[in-house]
DNA sequence: CAAGATTGATCAGTCAATCTTG
DNA sequence: CAAGATTGACTGATCAATCTTG
């Protein structure tokens, strides 16, 4: 294809702009993770609004609720494990509670926190949605890989994310 | 932290969800995976945003027409290296030619197509803006990795955009 | 009519208040 | 007053037309 290999040149001259600081495999590197950073989550998301009219977003919401003791969670702590903001969560959970696939209610230990609990519909949407997406997962990133290289895929990302959270830290909290 | 341990309390159970479809290497590989692929865009995007005042995707439009014969690209062909859109490539060019850092003008050769062009002013925001990215991707991503585990992300990241291509391709056209 | 490009409407995400509870 | 949560205003992305040129 024609787009293919005008995409191909361009990316090589791309890279030269960081000659100075990356090396060779460097800019190899940086070139194909930033296509993955794009082009996987894209994807994933475009299966599940296909299939399942929801966002990934949402997904990993009603994912983790369905998992959860009770099927309900703190909204703080759902935020932290989907890895969005709370405001964010606040406005998914806004959607996901008009489609009544999900409930909010105070958490009777602790005034101010929510409890997001998960209603059968919602029960029912996710166990339909689950094996697609576990499918394509499997198809896209796993059936191509060895064991050793999904291993050694675990190990770099860990590393990456403990240096995003060391510099997160560090930042935050200056002095 | 106590947000990081319901952090990894609550993703083993989220984990869980796909013990029928995927072994134990494969989850946790996946969540590691889709940890990277929000986290590190976001923190990309949040570094250029607030030393360049720019989008992760503005800068790729700036840095690929800086590197572009006559710093100038067809619309079509900026939208393929950067991997968004048209749409989204239109409006963001929008965007920047207000700011002054790109000019668009129909291409000579073809009527159909516009050509980008990088401005003066554009050169040097993105010269100005480089070395902090590029400092930004080398003490995330690459400070903490050997080269072996360079070359092996990058292999497996092919790998796996590979086979996204292979599907798109296949999905288009089914016939 | 197909391909390149743009536009307007709509939808989702972000940011800065705001409100409430402990 | 700090932490959890929500809301409204704004910005950015997507989608479905639409327009133009070859």
């Amino acid at each position: 294809l024609a787009a293919e290999l005008v995409a191909m040149l361009n990316n090589r001259r791309v890279a030269r702009s960081k000659q100075q600081w990356l090396d060779e495999e460097q800019q190899q590197a940086w070139i194909a993770l930033v296509h993955l950073m794009i082009r996987l989550p894209a994807v994933l998301d475009a299966q599940l609004r296909r299939d399942a009219e929801m966002s990934h977003f949402e997904y990993q919401i009603l994912a983790a609720l369905s998992m959860a003791p009770g099927r309900s969670m703190r909204m703080s702590d759902l935020a932290t494990i989907t890895e969005g903001s709370l405001a964010r969560l606040s406005q998914a959970s806004g959607r996901l509670e008009r489609r009544g696939w999900l409930r909010r209610t105070p958490d009777p230990d602790d005034g101010r926190c929510t409890l997001a609990i998960l209603s059968d519909a919602g029960e029912t949407k996710v166990h339909d949605a689950a094996p697609g997406h576990v499918h394509a997962v499997r198809e896209i990133v796993f059936a191509s890989l060895s064991r050793t290289q999904i291993r050694q895929l675990t190990t770099t990302a860990h590393r990456v994310l403990e240096t995003i959270e060391r510099l997160d830290d560090a930042g935050s909290s200056p002095m």
